[in-house]
Order: C-alpha cells, then sequence, then structure tokens
DNA sequence: CAATAATAATTTGTGTTGATAAAATATATG
DNA sequence: CATATATTTTATCAACACAAATTATTATTG
C-alpha cells in the first residue's frame, strides 16, 4: 500500500510539471499573438464548441457579463469571432470563430504539440499504447469531474462575484 | 504505422484536455483566492524554486522588469512574499514565498488534486504503474524542451516586447 | 389581449491590474 | 572615473472586471 500512495504521488507531480511546461508556453504564445490570456482562453472554448450563447461563455468562464461583451468586442475588433443572433429568440447572440480565429487556435498550440508529437514518434507500439491507456484514465478521472462539479449552475450564475479587494 | 500515428493524436488530444480542466481549474482558484493569472503564477514558480532574483522573475515570465515590480508590490502588500536585498550583491533582490504564500499555494490546488488523488487510489498497482510510466515519458519529452529551448537568453531578453496594439 | 415580469445582451461609469518606456537610484566592475 | 547591471519610480495606456442602468425581446399573468 506505501508504494501505491508514492505512485500517486509521482503521477499527480508528473501532471503538475506537464502543466507548468504547457503554462509557460501558452504564455508565449499570447505574447506571440498579441492576445491576452482571458482572450485566448475565449478562443479555446469555442474551438471545443460553437457556437455559443454570450451568457454561456460568461457562464464558463466565471466572468461577469459585461465583462465578456468587452473581451468579445475585441476578438471581434480583431476578426478572430463574429456574433449572429439568433431566429428562434432574438435576444441571444452566438458565437462563432471565423476562419482566421479558427486558423489562430490551430497554429497556436504547434509548439509543444510539434514536440510532442515528434518525441511520442519514437516509442515503440506498445509504449504509445500503455500511455495511451494512462492517458485516458486521467482524463475519465478529469472528465468525471467536469459534469457534475456545479450541475445545473442555478441561482448564483454571474451572481455579483466579490469584487477584488487589494491592500 | 497508421495506428501508431492515431494513438500518438489521441495522446495528444488526451494531454490537451486534461491541460483545460486544469486551466479552468485554476482559474476557479483565482476567483477564490482573490488573486489574478499572473499572481498566481509568480506564487507558483516560487514555491518551484525560491528565492528567486527579481530579474530571474522577469525573465522566467517573459515581462518587462517594471511590470514584474508591480506583480512584487501587490503580492507584497498581501503578505504572500517578502522582498530581501543580497548580501553580496546590494543591487539584487531576493524574492521569498512567506508562510502565507507557501499555505496558499499548498491549499490552492487541493481541488484537482484531490480529485486525482481519489480517483487514482482507486486503480489497481498494475494500472499506476502503467500511468506512472507513461508520465514520466510524457514530461522527459517536454522536460527534453524545457533545457535547451532558448537557452542562455541572450540579447534579446526583455528587449521592448513589441507593444499590444488593437483595432 | 394588455400589462407586467423575466431574460439576454449591451452601454455607461469606475476602478484595478498588467504592460511597457524612459528616467532615476544604487551598486558593482573595468 | 566610466560603464554596466539590478531594481525601482514615474508616466501612460490597454485590458480586465464589475455594478447599475438600458434596450430589446420573450414569457406570464391578470
Amino acid at each position: 500500500m506505501k508504494l501505491k500512495s508514492i505512485m500517486v504521488a509521482g503521477i499527480v507531480d508528473d501532471i503538475r510539471r506537464i502543466f507548468q511546461v504547457l503554462t509557460e508556453q501558452s504564455r508565449k504564445i499570447e505574447h506571440k499573438t498579441n492576445l491576452t490570456g482571458p482572450q485566448l482562453w475565449v478562443i479555446k472554448i469555442l474551438k471545443e464548441k460553437s457556437p455559443m450563447k454570450v451568457s454561456d461563455l460568461a457562464r464558463r468562464m466565471y466572468l461577469h457579463p459585461a465583462t465578456m461583451v468587452g473581451l468579445l468586442d475585441r476578438l471581434e475588433a480583431k476578426g478572430l469571432l463574429k456574433r449572429t443572433r439568433s431566429e428562434n429568440d432574438r435576444r441571444v447572440v452566438f458565437i462563432d470563430l471565423t476562419v482566421q480565429g479558427c486558423e489562430l487556435e490551430i497554429n497556436s498550440p504547434e509548439v509543444v504539440q510539434n514536440l510532442l508529437v515528434s518525441g511520442l514518434e519514437n516509442l515503440t507500439g506498445q509504449e504509445l499504447k500503455n500511455i495511451s491507456g494512462g492517458m485516458e484514465q486521467v482524463v475519465a478521472i478529469l472528465g468525471a469531474k467536469d459534469i457534475p462539479p456545479q450541475l445545473i449552475m442555478s441561482a448564483e450564475i454571474n451572481a455579483p462575484k466579490r469584487r477584488r479587494k487589494i491592500g
């Protein structure tokens, strides 16, 4: 049982390291693309699933709707996404990536991605199979969490998130 | 050979998913701790290695020294880190986490961490061994990159990084 | 059906943070 | 002494973040 907990700790630590490398890379990308963290974050979310309503995006990012509008304005000005008013409900606005925005997302993580790909390609099929299986289990663990954590997201959504106080 | 590339793609995709979950979590933490992304980023770097010189921190985060000073001011005001002027070279200032800053870092990633730990603990020893081996290989791939990428970081460091232009 | 309430997005107003340049200060090194 | 280095100060601006009010639309209810 001791060995097991050590292995778990090691895995968690590895994940943390991977995360740090990726975060650092992400940060470089922000510089390279002239996008800020939150902006890149919007793009990534849209890459996952789009179109999305403005309110859904705000919820997903834990932001006040007004903040979201500002972010969208800037990204739209850069031609990375476009707004489309819904036909069914003329109050809602759908957000979509433009071709340009899509390309950006495709290009941006290339650095790490290429590194990973070329590194992985040097491994044997069996090694890849092991890694793949392991990753899927980790994803399952995290993914399981991704669904139920704040289920229906009732009341407190976009509740006046406590203002950041300093000093 | 076809299967191999598919597996590689799958692994890369899994890593991307893990990264997204962790980023989202990180974002929640920012809200909870009343810290911003860059601020939390400083804490994490210091957790990895401290004390660090102001200039080293700036390099590490690709920030202008003046930006770094501002960040440090705010974190110092919150009592999360402290400055200490070097004895050898009275120009340099060392940055260290305070107890409070250390505790914050310890507490903050607990959410995902606990989730991961409890999830992993349900796996068998063999499964853990596989995952562990796989993770280490990924870390090795990324780690190999972490060292040589911009080796000595000569001239262009903190060069007047192009100002973000909009519209 | 008309008045009212609720919802979705935006506008307006205000403040903080992040980011840089340029200059200043202090110290070290040739 | 002159030059380089490490940090800080000053000044400036964009970006982020929120509250409160506004507009447009949909849903409810009397």
